[in-house]
RNA sequence: GCCGGGGUGGCCGAGCAGCGAGGCGGCGGCCUGCAGAGCCGCUCUACAGGGGUGCAAAUCCCCUCCCCGGCUCCA
């Protein structure tokens, strides 16, 4: 049984998809207009983790997270993809592929599995337009000029999810156009200005969308007028989510539009969230230079989905200790699984291990709870690396697959491929070792350290262990 | 101003009424030709502050302080 935290009721609930077995989950995805941050995979690795142990519980997932390449505007009431195409000179909708690619490339780089549906919100111009004529045909939008507002005054419920209530929306960046019905009434559709590179025809005149409706109406066209998950940062929870219901409710008369509203903690980097202005700004290409998709991937995990979590260099490493341990551990069971010479199960240990999955399964049945998790398997590593020596060649296969699908589940330790270039250089690799071994058969320690030292610079690290070397390649 | 979320031991971080989560770091020891990995022990009146309720409070209530976020830009 798994609990969620649903930010619509604060409350954890127990977890019921609208069909039984089944889970349609749509996450908010970027505005393509500049470089993915640390944020963004905050986000994302923790929903990536999230639909992992959906799938290892059994549920089959149908997920989809879009693209945002239009409607999106700045408080200056500019498209923020205008404002990356005049930096780069280049049309909205090539900014637009650009930095969608590069966002799709910094996920594939974080292990991120891709979503099975990836919609981009300019491809939907159409029913998106078609959604704003229906909602104004059943008097929840009204034109003024060129552009469609929704009209707020016409749901009692508005603000059920954000708990703000409309009238105390009164502090504007910028003061809303006093035509309005209402100051928190929104837009579904805006005019365009003119020679306006990005804009569409429509009935009350060219324009471009709002930017909550491509939300709906993907969301509508591939998961359903109905869906059990939808995500995102929490900044999101005001205005988009809150628009994204009342369009959604407004336009289907079903409600709930989502059963279970989940929304992630903020990722600040020296207690503040990341603003260019700010000088804390830190890509995802950037910090994989420094380090590994794992150890950002156990960085993020460390901390609950929905708690801040505030990016350190001290904070990395621990995580950067915390992932060897556990890929040391992983090493020494497989290692022990190809070279122990007893063989045979052990009932004991099997039993106590999979005690400690059982544990690790309740963690995360609570509500993710990833760092509550992380804790079991280090149980399962403090447990088990004792042994480890004694083990046989059964039981150590058998401790390596639990502990290795445990990892897999929160999207750790996935299978590393072992790269062609290497595979040869290994032949080369053993030969060295050969001749290193017969060295320190006789006693000739500094050389043999040499060897070892030499290998080790390039990222070939040789350890002794009773029965053999053990061979790690790369960091 | 209104609405949220936080404040836990040197650091990270669970717990949200009742056995001292866990990890990192540090110190000491074991193992090892050395290194690495690993093991053992120590590092334990930690819960922002002050009141209150309870047999029992980090956990519930009240007040205060600090930090962060949202209020039509944001993952």
């Amino acid at each position: 049984m798994i609990k969620i935290y649903n930010t619509m009721t604060r409350n954890l609930e127990v977890f019921e998809p609208f069909n039984p077995g089944l889970v349609t989950i749509y996450v908010c995805g970027p505005t393509v207009y500049d470089v993915a941050h640390l944020g963004h995979a905050r986000t994302y690795i923790a929903f990536d983790a999230i639909i992992r142990f959906l799938e290892f519980s059994g549920f089959s997932v149908k997920y989809a997270r879009n693209v945002t390449d239009v409607g999106h505007l700045r408080e200056t009431g500019e498209d923020r993809m205008i404002v990356g195409a005049e930096r780069l000179r280049k049309h909205p909708m090539e900014v637009a592929d650009k930095y969608m690619m590069e966002f799709f490339r910094d996920m594939d780089e974080l292990g991120v599995r891709r979503p099975d549906i990836q919609p981009r919100a300019s491809m939907h111009i159409p029913e998106i337009i078609e959604a704003v004529e229906k909602l104004v045909d059943m008097g929840y939008g009204y034109v003024l000029d060129g552009s469609v507002y929704f009209d707020v005054g016409k749901l009692p419920d508005y603000g059920k999810l954000s708990k703000i209530r409309p009238e105390q929306l009164v502090m504007h960046r910028i003061d809303p156009d006093p035509r309005k019905k209402n100051p928190a009434d929104f837009a579904l559709w805006k005019e365009s200005p003119p020679n306006y590179p990005f804009s569409w025809k429509t009935p009350w005149g060219r324009g471009f969308p709002g930017w909550h409706i491509e939300c709906s109406v993907m969301s509508m066209k591939y998961l359903g007028e109905q869906i059990d998950i939808h995500g995102g940062g929490q900044e999101l929870i005001f205005p988009h989510h809150e628009n994204e219901i009342a369009q959604s409710e407004a336009l289907t008369g079903k409600k709930p539009f989502v059963k279970y509203w989940l929304h992630t903690g903020e990722l600040t980097v020296g207690g503040k969230g990341m603003h260019k202005s700010y000088g804390n700004f830190i890509t995802i290409r950037e910090i994989l230079q420094s380090y590994s998709a794992d150890q950002v991937r156990l960085f993020i995990l460390s901390s609950h989905y929905r708690t801040p979590i505030d990016y350190s260099e001290k904070a990395m490493e621990q995580a950067v200790e915390n992932l060897s341990k556990l890929v040391n551990f992983a090493e020494s069971l497989r290692h022990a699984a190809e070279e122990a010479q007893k063989q045979g199960p052990d009932d004991m240990l099997r039993t106590k291990a999979y005690q400690i999955r059982e544990k690790f399964l309740e963690s995360m049945s609570e509500d993710f709870n990833t760092p509550k998790a992380l804790a079991d398997l280090y149980e399962f590593v403090k447990t088990f690396n004792p042994v480890i020596n004694g083990l046989s060649r059964d039981d150590a296969a058998y401790l390596h697959s639990i502990f290795k699908e445990m990892c897999n589940s929160l999207g750790l330790l996935r299978k590393t491929e072992k790269k062609p270039s290497t595979v040869d250089a290994y032949e080369y690799i053993r030969i060295i070792l050969e001749v290193r071994r017969e060295l320190r058969r006789r006693g000739i320690y500094d050389l043999a350290d040499q060897l070892r030292n030499m290998l080790a610079e390039r990222g070939i690290v040789v350890e002794d262990l009773k029965e053999g070397e053990r061979v790690r390649i790369g960091r």
